[in-house]
DNA sequence: CGGGGCTTGT
DNA sequence: ACAAGCC
């Protein structure tokens, strides 16, 4: 009874899984298709992070050091791929060219290369439009308001792979009548496949595709036919817990349980490698901690789902105890028993039109001066800028705002974080006991670098002075000997500017967004001048907004970008530095309060060249505020 | 092995 | 401020 309710199988969605085959080669080849007949390898650092398909039927596998490689295809080209913004820009097209398909909005990237698609509605709607008596020449409609567009396809077999494979494609649905399930998988693998098509003949990349009811199921098995190919896990999915068989010769399992059994544990996604770590320990009796932490450690047998699945006394709770501790995500238990029987009930994100975070890294053998620091520090900061300009900034298709500028931010970050990886000091027996864990310090970001008249060196400088330097300060103390492996720099705590978008779906309450940034937002100043007067910002010292509340926020907003206030406000209430001081402006208060009343809010809106946000009264004085800032130059 | 970047949870 | 997870 205790994990009972999460146990259940929920299989009315459909869910598609891409992965575009080697994507990083891929890129390569479309910008330059002669190198598709050659085998090409794509190098980061010292080793080959993806190849195509060229390479690996020479014997070439990913994650192959370069030296390595050069021995095993001699005449490979390679192709340095450690600048990201390409894999990026492709990775976003493909993505819009799929969401461009979805009803719901519901496509989700993970990482450049990978894409959920949630198509529920998609083929709900084309299940109704079936005609029983000649499902062999359906058609596929794409557009609930133009019966036109689509596609024709025969209902009665599936499109693509299936697993497991049928031995005769048409016996299944002839035989006996389709049940609803197998109906709406056969549905969603023939949109997966009019999608896979589209990806390959439109954009140029091939793709490997699953189909099944959630993310765990439809990712799996897309990996089992893997260039350029598409595969559906075929019902039945449900255990037949009791007595109850389809047939008394032919008893049917899960496919979902033969499907997943067979998986080694550390490979089921949301089983990491600590977590499978644990469990194989404990499947296979040894201790808990055997405490080395460096590469593999000892366990060389294999765990599978199955061996878990069945090992005496397995569930949730006990699983619970296995994973569970300080700092472990609670429910973990049961989460990971849903994930080892198949069941995975999280949604498809919605898409964002706003990152979350934007952050810039680099790796170093060796960074223990100062001055190489502030080089790299100025480095990275350079790139985040640039990229928070591509990114964060939209055309300004308002006619309202004249004044020349034609940029607008679509989301202002409020913190800057920077995070540093200390390369543990060498052994005593001299092996390196290498750590992955960083530290790091942020604070608010000061709007001056949504500024878009200076050049984005002076904005550079500030920023690297006035925030990096002492947040660097406060991890890595004067006096205090280092050598980083890893410096990044981000911003965080996206907070989306206002549309005046007004109309269509989603049209959003704009005093609703407000309420919300007033809670979320925190104008800091930096105690210097020529910085853009704020006149407006939270004043709230004190004034803790627990419950920030999910915040649906019509359509798709950013679902809790804000975590880390609380602690913000204690470092910049402990900050030595002093560097920033609040404001406490008088006129917050006039139009802040009143949380129920609608009307009469002095309107507000949002500087369009440097993202403070003010009531509406405020602007023409922080317009001239801004036109002197030019006259400066 | 290991790159750069993102999300989620405590 | 991490830790862990994913690619």
């Amino acid at each position: 009874m205790i994990g009972a309710r999460k146990t259940r199988r929920n299989d009315s969605r459909v869910i598609v899984h891409f992965d575009y085959d080697c994507f990083y080669a891929s890129v390569f080849e479309n910008e330059n298709p002669a190198l598709k007949s050659l085998p090409l390898a794509v190098q980061q650092k010292q080793i080959v992070v993806t190849c195509n398909y060229e390479a690996r039927r020479r014997g070439l596998h990913k994650l192959a050091l370069i030296s390595e490689a050069k021995k095993i295809v001699p005449d490979l080209v390679i192709v340095l791929g450690e600048e990201l913004g390409r894999f990026r820009d492709a990775s976003k097209d493909l993505y819009r060219y799929l969401e461009g398909f979805t009803w719901s909005g519901k496509v989700e990237r993970l990482g450049f290369d990978e894409v959920f698609m949630d198509i529920t509605d998609i083929v709900d709607y084309n299940q109704n439009l079936l005609n029983p008596n000649d499902l062999a020449h359906s058609f596929f409609s794409l557009e609930r308001n133009d019966p036109t567009v689509g596609f024709t396809f025969d209902a009665t077999i599936f499109a693509g792979h299936t697993y497991p494979p049928q031995q005769m494609p048409s016996a299944i649905s002839n035989s006996q009548g389709n049940d609803w399930l197998t109906t709406r998988l056969i549905l969603g693998s023939h949109f997966a496949q009019h999608l896979r098509l589209g990806l390959d003949e439109e954009k140029g990349y091939t793709s490997s595709v699953g189909i099944s009811t959630n993310k765990l199921l439809s990712k799996l098995v897309g990996n089992l036919n893997k260039p350029k190919a598409q595969t559906t896990l075929l019902p039945p999915y449900d255990m037949l817990e009791d007595g109850i068989s389809y047939n008394a010769e032919n008893t049917q399992e899960s496919n979902v349980t033969m499907f997943i059994d067979g998986h080694d544990i550390g490979k089921i996604p949301g089983i990491g490698f600590k977590m499978a770590q644990r469990i194989r320990n404990h499947v296979l009796s040894r201790p808990p901690e055997s405490g080395t932490g460096s590469g593999w450690g000892g366990t060389k047998e294999s765990v599978t789902v199955r061996d878990v699945r069945l090992f005496p006394g397995m569930g949730p709770e006990m699983l619970e105890r296995i994973l569970g501790g300080p700092g472990v995500e609670r429910g973990i238990g049961s989460k990971a028993w849903g994930l080892i029987n198949g069941i995975d009930d999280t949604e498809i994100q919605k898409a964002k039109k706003v990152p979350s975070q934007i952050s810039i890294e680099d790796t170093y053998g060796r960074l223990d001066t100062m001055p190489q620091v502030l080089k790299e520090l100025r480095r990275l900061a350079t790139s985040l800028i640039k990229r928070m300009h591509t990114d964060l900034l939209e055309d300004d298709d308002d006619p309202e705002s004249g004044s020349g500028s034609k940029k607008r931010w679509s989301a202002n970050p409020k913190t800057v974080r920077l995070s540093t990886r200390p390369r543990p000091p060498p052994n005593a027996d001299g092996t390196r006991t290498r750590s992955f864990n960083r530290i790091s310090r942020s604070g608010p970001l000061p709007s001056f670098v949504f500024n878009l008249n200076n050049g984005i060196d002076s904005i550079v400088e500030r920023l690297v002075q006035e925030c990096l330097v002492p947040m660097f300060k406060r991890l890595h103390p004067p006096h205090a000997v280092w050598n980083l492996s890893l410096i990044n720099i981000g911003v965080t705590n996206m907070v989306e500017t206002a549309r005046e978008d007004g109309g269509g779906a989603g049209g959003r309450d704009i005093s609703k967004m407000f309420k919300r940034q007033e809670s979320t937002l925190r104008e800091w100043r930096v105690a210097d001048r020529d910085v853009p007067p704020d006149p407006v910002h939270g004043n709230d010292n004190n004034h803790h907004h627990n419950h920030q509340q999910a915040e649906p926020s019509a359509g798709d907003g950013a679902p809790n970008d804000d975590n880390d206030h609380d602690d913000n406000d204690d470092i910049l209430a402990s900050s030595e530095d002093a560097i920033y001081e609040t404001q406490q402006n008088s006129i917050d208060d006039a139009w802040q309060e009143e949380e129920d009343d609608d009307d009469e809010r002095p309107s507000c809106e949002i500087c369009r060249r440097c993202g403070a946000m003010m009531p509406a009264f405020a602007i023409p004085a922080h317009e001239r505020f801004h036109s002197l800032e030019q006259e400066e130059e």
